[in-house]
DNA sequence: AGCGCTTCCGTAAGCGCTTGCGTACTCTAT
DNA sequence: ATAGAGTACGCAAGCGCTTACGGAAGCGCT
């Protein structure tokens, strides 16, 4: 295994320091004990040295870890990649490292990889991602990140509840509400739904937006077709395929999340639909690349690499007595996907 | 810091299954010098008790550290973070840890997470993203990564060369040629190159295989308009306003990389510029979203998630007597935003 | 001067693992 | 049988660090 350049190890430092072990030590981690003194003349020797410490060998030793364990759902996926862009940002600010792993959407593989971690002593566990609707797998993973915790063990989740932890909750309900309020003031009546799988506690939350808009306006939901499938660009093309054979009163579609939005553009491109003017199009992220579809789509902008930053926030501060939740907020950004509904024959005449 | 749950130590399994701890040590990582049915024995009471042996006190005692370092420009860049995802794919499947770190396109910082992580004793380090041009730091980094090797560390690097490392080289000058050789075959004579900073080596490599593309027909890039800016969608734009503002007579743009041509699109839609009608766009890497685009790109495809594993699996060989090479092949995808030349006062009369 | 108290620092015991070396045993060749 | 070689395993020495613990000063107090 590589050694480091020098092969530098503390006590070379303490030794140029005329000090011993335990003393750089100390002096090091800046714990008391050491006169001001003899601290400085250690640093200095350090710095001049260009020491660093051996991370092995002094989480070995009890020091705690300093790297933190991230799990997304996929780093590919944009929503995630941002994610992890905030995270790695700030974990560089701070001299930290940062481990990624897949849970690719697998509850069973998400809490392997939570084990994993756990097992590797990383200080800092950052989960990001939907819960799933599973109450067997939440619970075991609560309990293993209790455990966690509880040794010492700092965790902090993006877009979940109920896992007994620090939690940034980007506003899901407020943002499918704004979606729903947006289409109904364009007129829009008969609104189609494309839904991720009902297991994911995201897809859930952002469903309970869009009725309660339709609420509002004296519509409900469940009048309205809802497809649920994957929760990623090819389930809205099924999805959208779907909807077009069964609902061809449908003027516009909700995609719960950019991907999927992605996947109904496609569709909607292949069949020759005019969008917005037959069919306003929403999705939910705001992506990066959303403005630069066909067309620019019209979205919910969910600040992803500040909620990954607010996440390793949270987790850098000592535990609270009881979990710290922080909402980020959401916006309606309107692009080109929607516009009035089509004058059609049976409720809407436009706004 | 945290403890695992069980607490569960090697000496644990070895007790368990009646040996020393010596030979639980061997037995676990395979090596010779115990019998194949004390091995199993071991191996099997090793999975019941679900043990996970400590990576510090591994890799302290001198086993070689299994985290894999990464360093990519910045993950929320869907070039990087579909390479990303290859090696996080591939080191899941192996029991690797990755580690991630931003170089941020900055050769200084690149270096400085080099001998970050060559401290951190990971094992194995990737270095994706092109290469730059200021060969002091391409010299640095190459004496630092060489220490590094020279110690037993393994590494790959992705998309670039001179580095006295394993590479996994996309073939940016092919796709060059077949990007040029396409809008001249569609009857395009003017063409532009929007361009990153020349300090890239992939800049360089994809702008001589355009040249040699010009070449063959009699052309040369001398003749056309090229217009060096930052390596991003934002560059695209600027590039695309100086060009639509100094040569009026261009027919085609070709973007280095499709984050620059996602700027040059977003440009020519603002400007009513319709593409392909009046103007050509290709892009380059083929990112996943290239083809929900508007319009859906022409690009040239570069199998990016295959990449990142082509790059792990290279790393986890043996050291080789001299540094391996593997290209990455690259195939034209012919999209809407590449159209017949319009017909013009000079050359081109169309194929 | 002698007592306890605090402050500063060194000694040494591990953290959990790998690995060189030595020992006990088995097998083949003489 | 018996040396020699080979195989299977245990012992114990670290890897580089943190952190009890204890000793040696220095302080104010009676």
């Amino acid at each position: 295994m590589p050694k480091p350049g020098p092969g530098l190890r503390l006590i070379d430092v303490a030794q140029r320091a005329g000090v011993s072990l335990a003393t750089a030590s100390r002096a090091l981690a800046g714990r008391e004990g050491v006169s001001e003194e003899v601290a400085n003349r250690v640093r200095r020797v350090s710095a001049e040295l260009g020491y660093v410490a051996n991370p092995y060998a002094r989480t070995l030793a009890g020091g705690s870890s300093s790297t933190v364990g991230l799990i997304v759902h996929q780093v590919d996926d944009p929503y995630f990649s941002e994610i992890a862009g905030g995270v790695i940002q700030l974990a560089g600010e701070q001299g930290l490292l940062v481990q990624i792993c897949h849970s690719g959407r697998d509850p069973e593989h998400e809490l392997r990889q939570i084990r994993n971690l756990i097992a590797q002593r990383v200080g800092i566990i950052i989960v990001a991602g939907s819960g799933y609707g599973d109450p067997r797998m939440e619970a075991e993973a609560r309990t293993v990140l209790a455990g966690y915790q509880h040794a010492g063990g700092r965790v902090a989740v993006i877009g979940r509840h109920a896992l007994g932890a620090d939690a940034v909750l980007p506003d899901n309900e407020a943002g499918g509400r704004a979606l729903g309020t947006h289409l109904l003031d364009l007129g829009h009546r008969r609104i189609a739904l494309v839904s991720g799988t009902p297991e994911l506690n995201t897809v859930i939350d952002r469903m309970a937006g869009v009725a309660a808009a339709l609420r509002s306006a004296g519509l409900s939901l469940d009048d309205m077709p809802v497809v649920h499938t994957d929760f990623v660009r090819e389930g809205g093309r099924i999805a959208t395929e779907k909807i077009l054979a069964e609902h061809p009163d449908v003027t516009a579609i909700i995609a719960l999340n950019d991907a999927m939005a992605m996947g109904v553009l496609a569709v909607l491109r292949e069949r020759g639909i005019p969008v917005p003017e037959r069919m306003s199009v929403v999705g939910f992220d705001d992506v990066s690349v959303a403005g630069d579809l066909a067309p620019s789509l019209t979205t919910i902008r969910l600040p992803m690499t500040d909620m990954g930053r607010m996440a390793l926030e949270l987790a850098l501060k000592p535990t609270a007595s009881r979990p710290r939740r922080r909402a980020t907020g959401q916006q309606l950004i309107i692009r080109d996907s929607t516009g009035p509904a089509p004058a059609s024959r049976s409720t809407a005449h436009g706004s």
